[in-house]
DNA sequence: CTGTTAGCGCGTTCAA
DNA sequence: TTGAACGCGCTAACAG
């Protein structure tokens, strides 16, 4: 045993240091900037990250060594000292919806604005998508979730982790897992999508409703359902699809059986799918069928006739979302539940009862 | 000074293990699933990462020891020392474009297996993505770059770090920036689409090409010159697009003027604006006018008529990107150039000319 | 206001 | 085959 062996390493250090000399090949660490700058590595710690008060000669000189060095703070050393990753996981179990790749550019806004940075957790796979979650979590990689449920079940595993694990639900709430949430206001949304059916002369309304365990979903029925009774009105039909394009094509036989004039969907995606089996069906829309969507997906201005929806504010809830994330990584509680305003697209889809 | 104090650690720590004793509280360290086994911190280290030859018992200790304390290694400890961030950073600065969606599904598709993190650099703002990129190399909080480029000039900033930095260019690629490429043969998918053209007896061909400055244009131009050109044929007109939906709209006045039966779109999104404003002027497609994109994005299937257009493998291409960056990171050399088929997918815009 | 000292949790020499 | 010692680069606690 040679208890005083690191005695010796400071002048070891100091020799490599005089070593690299001039023509610095390796990179630079703290040390060579405290070397040039003639103070100590804590000095210049103290210095980059304003910890303590530091006086303004010595200031400039840190600065100098810096820029010179091109220094820049190894990540891991840094995270593993002070215990962050400075890192999120933005969990997309439903990589294909391009609602949430809105919400993922958001989330991304947000970091890049915090010093924070973005890992991708996407996949079709929800079994493996999870345990990558739990990984990520447990390693340390990150320090907190975003999740973009989109109607898929909480990852049971990161219940396991304990609830101290800091997750931000966003666009979708879950009954059972307590975590802040923020979304848009998809029952008002829906309202005002229904509201403006009626004013448009609708009587006969048919409703092409999201699954029933998302809440998103039941959320979008209840308004609809809040806004024809307000009229005295029952729909036309309620159908039943999955949020995703072909569920949307399949409801277009009960729909059009219902002698429905107009048709309240509860996503865009699904509202494609109907537009899309209609107009192949030769039925006219908006002649024969009105259709008002819902999120504003890209896809919704591409088409022809131009998709009437309400739109939710994709960015804004992504970066709310991670701003959420990082008060409760401070060590406050965000609010519960932010719900953000959505707002009515008008465009062609929408016309008046034949 | 007291170069000795380091000598009552042993013994500190010890003491602080009994004390944790039953109840773990904290975080599982290495030397807590030593203590565990009764072996040492390195020993675990090798059996976990196979670095040393380990006896069967001292291996079924340690597994028993990691299984119950839920062991797992911390990321910033473990990239510290061993100087691997194990991860990735994904430059996608056209995150409008939903083929680059599945370029990166792909990308993270083949992280998961390697265990490999994929951190996003997604934003629409060109100077502040590179400055981020940059920051996150130099952090080394990645190991290397996968770019997404979609048309958009290489981070000029990235070459002054060196041409030292693992980078793959992924579906795109810059004459100026001398990284492997993984891609599709756009020129071979442009003349298959144009062959596919000329066989419904299509005479009168219009070309809506790409931007000039980029690669995959100049490679589809290419392709659809070639073929024309093996007829004897030239175009009826070639209008410069930028890729994205409203080039496409404001190129549909010239197209239709030029009396061609026919047009090959470079992408899918100029294709759509184009459609888009034809049907609205009354033109009919594809009796009045044949369209065959290329990409085959998802909204290509959602429209009606259903888009015909030329399929690239976007997560392939991702994979393919991973898994060279991966090559490079192992210190050996990717293959320069690597083009994968493309696919004719015939659908509904194209017909005979009338 | 600055410097010294002591780890963060891991992987990696070497000796034994 | 195993284990003791050490250092990756950084920051936090304390001492001056």
């Amino acid at each position: 045993m040679l208890p005083n062996s690191n005695r010796f390493e400071p002048e070891l250090e100091t020799i490599r240091q005089a070593q690299s000399g001039v023509s610095m090949t390796r990179r630079p660490t703290i040390k060579d900037v405290a070397a040039a700058a003639e103070v100590s590595a804590s000095t210049v710690s103290a210095v980059l990250n304003g910890t303590a008060p530091t006086s303004p000669g010595v200031r400039e000189r840190v600065a100098e060594a810096v820029a010179q060095l091109g220094y820049q703070a190894e990540a891991h050393a840094r995270n593993l000292r002070r215990r962050r990753a400075h890192a999120v996981g933005l969990v997309i179990p439903d990589p294909a919806n391009p609602f949430f790749i809105e919400v993922a550019l958001g989330v991304q806004s947000k970091a890049l604005e915090s010093g924070m940075v973005v890992v991708l957790c996407a996949t079709d796979e929800a079994a493996e998508l999870e345990a990558y979650c739990a990984h990520l979590l447990q390693a340390r990689y990150v320090d907190g979730l975003v999740f973009t449920s989109g109607g898929h079940r909480f990852p049971g595993e990161l219940n396991l982790l304990g609830s101290k694990v800091p997750v931000v639900l966003a666009d979708d709430l879950f009954a059972d897992a307590p975590y802040p949430f923020v979304g848009s206001d998809n029952r008002g949304g829906a309202q005002a999508a229904a509201r403006l059916t009626l004013d448009h002369g609708h009587r006969r309304i048919a409703i092409l409703a999201g699954p029933a365990e998302v809440w998103t979903a039941e959320q979008r029925l209840a308004g609809y359902l809040d806004e024809l009774g307000s009229e005295g009105l029952a729909p036309a039909t309620v159908v039943r699809g999955d949020y995703r394009v072909p569920s949307g094509r399949q409801a277009s036989a009960a729909i059009l059986e219902s002698g429905a004039t107009a048709v309240l969907a509860a996503n865009d995606l699904m509202a494609i799918g109907l537009i899309q089996t209609c107009l192949q069906a030769g039925v006219r829309i908006p002649g024969d069928l009105s259709v008002v969507g819902f999120d504003d997906i890209p896809t919704a201005s591409y088409l022809a006739p131009l998709l009437s929806t309400v739109r939710q504010p994709g960015r804004e809830i992504g970066r709310g979302a991670m701003a959420a994330l990082l008060t409760q990584l401070a060590g406050h509680t965000p609010d519960d539940r932010l719900l953000l305003p959505t707002e009515l697209v008008v465009r062609d889809t929408l016309g008046t009862p034949s």
